[in-house]
DNA sequence: TATGAATGAGAGTTCATTCAT
DNA sequence: AATGAATGAACTCTCATTCAT
């Protein structure tokens, strides 16, 4: 019965941490990092300032968990549907088309991410660059080397191309208007970056 | 007399204001405009607060006098080079080359835009957004449609083919180390861009 | 259990406000409103600055709390009296003993009140006028019409008249000298006005 | 010769000083002393802020010069037309008919005097008080005691009935709208006041 | 475990005043 | 006599964090 508690208690946590995340996506993305307010956080997610600081003992750390959290499930929804793909060609078709319609599908914690990768606090960079390596080992691994042994791709240096293509993504999945329409389709960046990759007769 | 004095007045007054500008590229290059303080700001340049508030109404005007004048000096070194060039190659390789070298010989100011340019604050990027428009115009009209019209590239939209290029520059232009020095090199990333543009016989 | 701790905070809470508020009024009572520091206003209560903003969000929203509380205070003490007396003519010399007995024994907020009262600051005037509607309405309806039905009093513009009494009442009540003595008594001041309203043989 | 120079050297001081006074009383009536700004006023009037600190060493003193000036023209304005008139009566309706007047042919001085008078600042009370001690001269001796000897008027304490006299004549005069339109008319005001004072068969 | 009253260093901004020219 | 650049104490307000209950 104790372990029935317990568990019954760590679900009261996880459901409360869940909830202090979400409202701390909500501040992030409207505001930013620096005037996001833990109290107001506390606020909006319906608890505390106290119960905040039992389940985050910082700022920082709250804005790191948030960090992990939003970066695992971005990363999964690429990679799960790009890794279905066989061609080169098609999973970074898949890449882009996946990337933006998750930005698209979750705006919010997008805008809140994208506001912090450029921010200029290194502590923050780093995290980002550890969650997202794996996005950065498909481009570089699943998809470039894969397409240049397949002789789909021109000789390219992997890991610089990847972190190009990655900075490409991150770049136009930043610019959405108030709407959350992005300025540039899947299609259109898809087919730049492809056009500069494929082999052609004269290279 | 007069007329003398007002002229060494007016030297005072500028003198003073660039010290003011420099300072503050300075911190704006380390702390992002939120943490950005316009005390320290006042002390490196050697004033007290209320000279800094004698030349700049508030903060936030202040970082528009430093984004204007950054970015004539940006856009002015980039495209007294391009301009120059006849080819759309050229200009583009000369694009990159100036804009990369730029930034390296400029890296505080460099720097400082960066961390501004992606922040949360929509106000800034709008001021950017403008500032940086003669070099928006010169890759889609000087470059781009060039380009197309003389068939050395392909035919593609001059405007979002230009976005992306600047988006490119600038996501690139942003990605240096402690030391200054770019990650990726002018030359890969010019000759990524320009496989990309150019005509290849398949297409 | 939790409604018990609710009622325990509410009375911290009401009575932290409280001593907020008499601190508030000390300092306006020396000082005026621009020269009132809430920094000072907080200290006095024994509490920190941010506590003081914890209560009310802005120095003029303290002020604001003050002139309600204090107004409904001074407007209370005057009606309670002045309406169970039957007829016009002691019920104006009633007006006038309640109020500057009020003042007497309130010195303090009167001359807060006061302070404000004439200040260059519409707000405050705006916000005064409306809380001491209640007098203005007992003077015009309760005196002033009642006594001319009566035929007590001679035909006169019933709102006229209670705005000029009213002035005379808070003219009067903000000449005092630093014991708090009045200048003029109150038996003076309203034999002086029965003696202007009441029907006399010639008029 | 040197006595001409000097001549002409005071009238241009004696323009300046005028000039900056003028200033000064747009600044008051605006915004009341404490946020009456002096580099403002300076520049309203077209100098310095140097040249005003040569003329009046302190913002309080340039604010004493003001008061002065201004009740200066006031009493004047009103004693001159008061002492004219022979009987009592008259005397009485014209000090309110000249005072107004006098507030809505100058505004702005009125209001800036009406914004000082009631403010917290003892030092500027007192000047005030000083100025204005013919106006309540005028009204003690020249026409409540004139008017008791003559027997137009009921036996009242002269120095009392002035100052509450005065205190109308001043509070109704703070009374204006935006236009500067008085909210009482002097016929109203003097009609009551005399009601007040005049010998009728009942007392 | 959850609460929220309290804290106070730190930030942006104002403005009367000085003084070298 | 006139100038105006420079000063810095003082002020309002913010918010991450603590801790007694």
């Amino acid at each position: 019965m104790a372990r029935h508690k317990n568990t019954q208690r760590d679900a009261i946590r996880h459901e409360t941490r869940q909830k202090l995340l979400e409202a701390t996506i909500q501040e992030l993305a409207n505001q930013g990092f620096d005037k996001a307010n833990v109290n107001r956080i506390a606020q909006e997610a319906g608890f505390s300032i106290g119960t905040l600081y039992n389940y985050f003992p910082t700022k920082r750390q709250l804005m790191y968990a948030f960090i992990e959290e939003t970066a695992e499930l971005h990363v999964n929804y690429i990679q799960d549907r790009v890794i279905v793909e066989a061609l080169p060609d098609d999973r970074l078709q898949t890449f882009f088309n996946a990337g933006f319609t998750f930005i698209q599908e979750n705006i919010t914690q997008a805008r809140a991410i994208f506001n912090t990768l450029n921010g200029p606090d290194e502590d923050f960079k780093l995290r980002l660059f550890q969650a997202y390596q794996p996005l950065f080992h498909l481009l570089s691994e699943e998809i470039i080397e894969s397409g240049t042994n397949q002789g789909t791709f021109r000789q390219i240096n992997s890991r610089e191309t990847a972190n190009l293509i990655m900075l490409i993504y991150l770049g136009v999945g930043s610019q959405f208007n108030q709407e959350g329409k992005l300025w540039l389709t899947a299609s259109m960046v898809s087919s730049f970056v492809l056009n500069s990759l494929q082999n052609s007769g004269k290279d």
